[in-house]
DNA sequence: GCGATCATATATCATCTCGATATATGCTGC
DNA sequence: GCAGCATATATCGAGATGATATATGATCGC
């Protein structure tokens, strides 16, 4: 999936500037499909407003750089509709977390607890976020994913609530075997 | 999380290639930490040599160019521990399946059910796969993370196979409201 | 009231990464 | 017999990231 994608995506949803389409892609409904940079986010969007798919308008700003507001156009409304018939490219979960689990016993118990209780908080605020997010939406496809995202993680709360005892067992363990200089 | 986190990890495990170390990226139990492409993990390998992290012994084979196999050094599994203890970035799920979701009214029931049927054979392949490393396995921390993977793809494929039909009425009823040139 | 930090907003750039491709060969299925 | 795939290393153009520069109002502690 393409930046071009996402953009249009969320300027289907309402126009939009530079910033706000990453603000969006970073936290609220739009952060569970890619991420992407500015430096990705602004030449994209100068390239569909070349392919005449998107308008700008600027809105001066007494002191400040004008906003750049962007708006989707019917050709690029069509365009995007023909891009969500491509075939996605397939889910990815990536968990630098996981990781760090693997190798518990190398990693130690204080670190492990650490990475542990932040991810549980992370998954917390996410949670909040979403359930804010479906009482507001109207809109039944955003209401679909969030469900979708809600389930998910309140499942992987659930989990980690429930084993991650045996996770800091492997660490503690792993430190009576391999005692090195305590940090 | 770095490539060259990713490679200590892998070598960690026991002696590769850089092509073996791709394939494990790709596949496998360390699918779920990060990706990286050949045009990373070489030059990322002669870093590792150069700061003596890695060693390298060239197997040569009859007729086709040697295989460079890769072992971590003491140095290099010193170095592997201080970057677990450092605060791993967030994870997260990246879905193009969602974003078609999303727009469902726009997508339409044929690729709406495409995407469904595409996402749910992708999650029981891989929890086919994880039920295999499970079996396999005798490493605690593998065993946790692969447990941590079945029981969150397992609960994303009953939510899938519960509340599809939702998603598919909702390109249905898209359908009938903008009754675009049908493809 | 004053400095620090943050949010808004655009934009660039060195560095890194991806995806495709080139090269070379054995193995397997049809 | 040969098309296609797996093994294996390596490079390269195109594109993306993460940091930074610029500019200013708002907010907050002290």
């Amino acid at each position: 999936m393409s930046v071009k994608t996402l953009c249009l995506a969320i300027l289907n949803c309402g126009d939009a500037t530079g910033y706000e389409i990453r603000k969006h892609l970073t936290e609220g409904k739009f952060s569970y499909f890619e991420d992407a940079s500015y430096g990705s986010i602004y030449p994209t969007l100068a390239r569909l407003e070349a392919d005449r798919l998107v308008t700008v308008r600027e809105e001066p700003q007494p002191g400040r750089p004008a906003r750049k507001i962007y708006s989707i156009t019917d050709e690029g409304r069509e365009a995007f509709r023909r891009l969500l018939a491509e075939p996605p490219a397939p889910d990815t979960f990536r968990s630098p977390f996981l990781l760090v689990a693997m190798w518990a016993e190398l990693a130690g118990p204080h670190v492990i607890k650490n990475a542990l209780e932040e991810r549980k908080t992370n998954l917390r605020e996410e949670i909040e976020k979403l359930s804010a997010i479906r009482e507001e939406t109207g809109h039944p496809g955003t209401r679909f994913i969030v469900e979708y995202g809600l389930n998910c993680m309140r499942n992987d709360l659930a989990f980690l609530e429930r084993e991650s005892h045996r996770l800091v067992a492997i660490a503690e363990e792993g430190e009576e075997v391999l005692p090195q200089a305590a940090e």
